[in-house]
DNA sequence: GCAGTTGCGGAGCGATTCGCTCCGGCATAG
DNA sequence: CTATGCCGGAGCGAATCGCTCCGCAACTGC
C-alpha cells in the first residue's frame, strides 16, 4: 500500500528528474506544463511545492551541482587517478550536465549555488592534478577541456529528438552510440598526441559562405 | 554606392547565415522575427524571399547538405587520408552542421534533400574507408561514429550562450576552447587504442537518481 | 523637377502558448 | 458518516507566435 506521504515523497524526486528531462528537449523553450505531465502530476502540484518556474530551476541547479561534486569526490577516492577522472566523467555527462546550460542566464545565482561551483571547481583540479603526475593524462588537457568536454557531450541531440518523436525504441542504438563517442573523447585525452591549437590546424578550411567564427 | 539590387542579393545571403545562428542559440524556439533581426532586414523582406517558415528552413536544409557534400568532396581531393578525412570533420563542424537537428522533424523532406542526404552518406563512407585502408584510423570507427561527432560538435552550448547574452568579447576565447576539444576528439580517432564500447566501461557509475539512461 | 513604380520595414491580426491561480471533487482520518 | 486537506486541471491575462498588408522612401523614365 502506498500512502498519500510516499506519493508526494515520489513526486519530489521525479519532478527534479521530469524537469531536467523537458529541458535537455526542448531547451529554454521547456514549459512548466510539460515538466508537469512529463512528471505525471497537475501543474497544481507543481506550484505546491515550488512557488515560481525559477524555484524549480534554482533547486534542480543546486541538485546538478550536488552531482557533480559527489562524483567528483567519488572519483578521488578511486587510487587509479585515470579511473577517477573518467568515472567523473562518465557520470556528469550521464547526468545531463550540460542540460541546464539554456536557463542559465535566465534564473537568479543564489550564494550557495556559487559556492558549490566553486568547490566543483576546486574537486575538478585536483582530479586534473593528479591524473598529469600520474603521466596518464596528456600534459596540454587543462580541467577547462574536462568541464567544455562535460558540457558538450551532456546534451545529445540525436538522442533528445528520438526521444521526443518518440522513437523509444532506438534510444538504446543512440545511448550506445553516444558512449562510443565519449570513449573516442577520453582516447584523445591520453598522452602521446601531438599538441593542442593555439591557432587550429586548418584555418581557412570553410567555405567563404559563412562569416561568423 | 550601393544599389538596391546589391543589397538583395546581400540580403539572401545574409538571411540563410541569421537564420542558422538563431537556430543554433534558440533551438526549435527560433522565431522568424528574430532571424529578420538578426539579418538586419524587416519581417516583410523575409517574407517576400520565402512564402512560410518552413521554406526557409528546407532551403537552409539544402544549403546545409550541399555544404556537407562539398566538404567530402574537398576532403576526397587531399591525397593524404588523414587531412582530408580532418578537415571534412572541421569544417562541417565550423559550418554548424547540428545546429538544424531541432527543426529537422518540423519541416517536410523532400526527396531532394534524401538524395543529397544519401550522396552524403557514400561520400562519408569512402573517406572513412580510405583512412582505414591508409591505417591512419582506428578500425573500430564507423561512418556513424564520424557522423554523430559533428553532430555533436556542431553545437557549441557555451558559444551559444556567450553570443545570446551579448558576451561577444569572449567568443574568440570560447570558440578556442571548442578547438582544443575537436582536436582532443580527432587525436582520439587515431590508431593504437583500446577497443570501443559494447558494454560502457563503468555501467553503474551513475547515483541512483536518476533512472533513465 | 515630377509622376510612376518598385520594394522595404514594421504595425497589427487572430491563434497559440506562456506562467500561474483557484476551485470542485475525491481519498483519507477520526 | 462527516470533516479535512491534497489533488488535477480549467481558465486567467499577458506574451509571443507566424503571417498579412499598407504607408513611405528610394529609384526610374520623361
Amino acid at each position: 500500500m502506498t500512502t498519500r506521504k510516499d506519493i508526494a515523497e515520489r513526486n519530489d524526486r521525479t519532478l527534479l528528474q521530469a524537469a531536467r528531462d523537458v529541458l535537455a528537449e526542448d531547451g529554454a523553450h521547456a514549459s512548466v506544463a510539460a515538466i508537469a505531465t512529463r512528471a505525471g502530476v497537475g501543474i497544481g502540484s507543481l506550484y505546491r511545492r515550488y512557488k515560481t518556474k525559477e524555484e524549480l530551476f534554482q533547486r534542480l541547479s543546486l541538485l546538478s551541482l550536488d552531482h557533480w561534486n559527489e562524483a567528483a569526490e567519488q572519483g578521488l577516492a578511486d587510487s587509479d587517478p585515470w579511473a577517477g577522472l573518467t568515472a567523473f566523467i562518465h557520470s556528469c555527462v550521464a547526468f545531463g550536465q550540460g542540460t541546464l546550460a539554456p536557463v542559465a542566464g535566465t534564473i537568479e545565482v543564489t550564494q550557495e549555488m556559487s559556492a558549490k561551483a566553486r568547490r566543483g571547481d576546486e574537486l575538478l583540479d585536483e582530479l586534473v592534478r593528479r591524473a598529469h603526475q600520474a603521466g596518464v593524462l596528456r600534459r596540454d588537457v587543462t580541467a577547462v577541456d574536462i568541464s567544455l568536454l562535460i558540457e558538450q557531450f551532456g546534451r545529445s541531440p540525436v538522442v533528445d529528438q528520438l526521444r521526443k518523436q518518440g522513437r523509444g525504441d532506438l534510444l538504446p542504438a543512440a545511448a550506445e552510440a553516444r558512449r562510443r563517442l565519449i570513449a573516442i573523447a577520453l582516447d584523445g585525452l591520453r598522452p602521446g598526441h601531438g599538441p593542442l591549437p593555439g591557432s587550429p590546424p586548418g584555418e581557412e578550411l570553410f567555405t567563404g559562405r559563412w562569416s561568423s567564427e
